[in-house]
RNA sequence: GAUCUGGUAGCUCAGCCGGUAGAGCAAUACACUUUUAAUGUAUGGGCCCUGGGUUCGAAUCCCAGCCAGAUCACCA
């Protein structure tokens, strides 16, 4: 038997009083809205006779009860409006236990009710529900958190405790109306890229998260079994070799919103499973590709906000086109005022430790790029920034650079200091693709858990041919946290992953 | 994984100088037919995260653990 709350006892002997009283209070009927508390506040003109037939139901939230009449809060799925309820009016004969009894009592604040009457203006000046037929359409036996907001718009007993908002997120959308906000927010950003993608003709496809070999990333996989086929299985890291077999079968266009799961740290900008889209379009390159992420960003800007800048923590910061573009070395160069296009190994590894940028014998001449970037250039970057050009040892999946030794064509877009997305031309030389997954295993062996993991189906693949094909993938989740200014990864993720309450 | 901070009523928090566990909201009872964080009066509500220790006595001090957040490391 589960421990009860005093709160949770009368809810109960509440439940039980409505039974005796004959009021169901999970009836099976359906209940027929046709109106929300958002459409209503907006619309309604003070003697219009719009809304004086309205139906609404949702969760009774505050209840002010001054005798034989009583006003109250209804939400919705669109937020709150007031309702009036007087005794006589949903009471019409002698019996007026609806009212005296259970609305007074033995309904709870939170309970799903149904309400029909008419739209009004209080001397008070707010727009009301003078309701006319009471209905209780579901009990709440639990209490919520009580958030109250007053005139000025301040918040009282705010519901912020992080562990319960994330683990019981269903409270959280009830009281926190700003959270829903987030995450209708970001279901238009879903959807404005697939009108994007959709509108230029690419197909939305669906590509195995059960994988018998994990690739197209640097990263530790989760593993799983299958017990009819007693064969391991790994949960995606991405679905990139996938959707390229698919251009090899010969589609121009194809992107997936994919879940990809990664065994590793967590930390406000890292979930064990997130979310990126990737896009692969034949016969482009990276530099055409810059301008489709360009766009297609902007447009999710404005679709969410009408306007291309958006305010994220301190920053304003603003999509519109075109967005500044470095080559790697031209960003270390114009934040450091060093140039190391020209050196080699030995220098970069000097100029490393002359920068106090950690550096070991480990690391080869790209990987020391990449910690000089991260450290001296990344968190400088705030607005949308485009680098282009990196070393090719730390991109196994992208094509050689034509004209720039030691380089690839790829760029990552970085904005408020972290990456947001990833790009390249596609490496669709087999022979090469086969050497540098041979590399990779090379690393594997010197224990580096990332390297890549050679695969014989999808070298395959590239050996009957693969058009020259641009690459894309964003993270999601992190454009999320940018697009609806939120500071941590848990914030845009309904249910961000937690150990267990109970050991 | 490391460091720091926190866990007390349904919610938000105080109490930490060891000595009967507190406030506001919510709940219960009464009053009130246009209120605005409604109001007034009264009442009830607690495994003070868990387990050890110190002490006559622990929410409070010490140790260990669990859970969370922040920062850092790996990474998207």
């Amino acid at each position: 038997m589960q421990h009860l709350s005093e709160q949770e006892i009368v809810r109960r002997e509440n439940l039980q009083k409505l039974i005796d009283a004959g009021i169901e209070p999970y009836p099976s009927d359906t209940f027929d809205v046709n109106a929300t508390a958002l459409e209503i506040k907006t619309n309604f003109q003070p003697g219009s006779e719009q809304y004086q037939s309205v139906s609404l139901a949702g969760r009774l939230m505050s209840k002010r009860i001054m005798g034989k009449a009583s006003f109250g809060e209804l939400q919705d799925a669109t937020g709150r409006i007031q309702i009036y309820i007087s005794r006589d009016d949903i009471c019409p004969g002698e019996d007026k236990t609806l009212y005296n009894e259970a609305f007074k009592k033995w309904f709870d604040l939170g309970d799903f009710i149904g309400v029909k009457g008419f739209a009004f203006y209080t001397q008070m000046g707010e727009c009301t529900i003078h309701v006319t037929e009471l209905k209780l359409l579901s009990k709440s036996l639990r209490p919520l958190p009580v958030v109250k907001t007053d005139e000025e718009g301040k918040v009282y007993d705010a519901f912020t405790d992080p562990e319960q908002r994330y683990r019981q997120r269903y409270v959280d959308l009830v009281v926190n109306s700003h959270v829903k906000d987030v995450f209708i927010k970001r279901t238009k950003m879903y959807n404005s890229m697939r009108e994007y993608l959709n509108a230029k003709g690419y197909l939305e496809v669906e590509t195995p998260i059960l994988q018998p070999l994990y690739g197209g990333a640097a990263a530790r996989p989760f593993t799983t079994h299958h017990n009819t086929l007693d064969m391991k299985l790994y949960l995606r890291i991405a679905n990139e070799l996938y959707l390229k077999r698919l251009i090899v079968g010969g589609f121009d266009g194809v992107y997936e919103f994919s879940k990809d799961f990664r065994n590793e740290g967590m930390s406000r900008f890292h979930n064990p499973e997130f979310t990126q889209i990737e896009l692969y379009v034949a016969y482009k390159d990276y530099e055409w590709m810059m301008n489709l992420v360009e766009e297609m960003i902007e447009k999710v800007a404005l679709d969410l906000h009408g306007t291309t800048q958006i305010k994220v923590g301190e920053n304003l910061i603003d999509f519109k086109r075109p967005w500044k573009r470095f080559t790697m070395y031209g960003a270390i160069k114009h934040f450091t005022g060093i140039d190391i296009s020209e050196m080699d190994e030995a220098e970069l590894r000097e100029t490393a430790k002359k920068l106090h940028v950690p550096v070991d014998n480990t690391m080869g001449k790209g990987k020391i790029i990449d910690e000089i970037f991260g450290e001296k250039c990344e968190g400088e970057l705030i607005q949308p920034t485009f680098i282009t050009d990196y070393p090719i040892e730390m991109s196994p999946l992208a094509k050689k650079h034509k004209s720039k030794p030691g380089l690839v064509e790829r760029f990552e877009a970085i904005c408020n200091k972290k990456e947001i997305c990833n790009a390249f031309s596609e490496l669709n030389d087999p022979i090469d693709q086969r050497q540098r997954f041979e590399a990779q295993l090379e690393l594997g062996k010197r224990g580096d858990e990332e390297a890549m993991v050679l695969d014989e189906d999808f070298l395959r693949a590239l050996e009957y041919g693969m058009p020259p094909t641009a690459g894309l993938g964003i993270g999601m989740d992190r454009l999320a946290m940018i697009m609806t200014n939120q500071p941590s990864i848990q914030d845009v993720l309904f249910f961000p992953q937690m150990k267990p309450e109970k050991p």
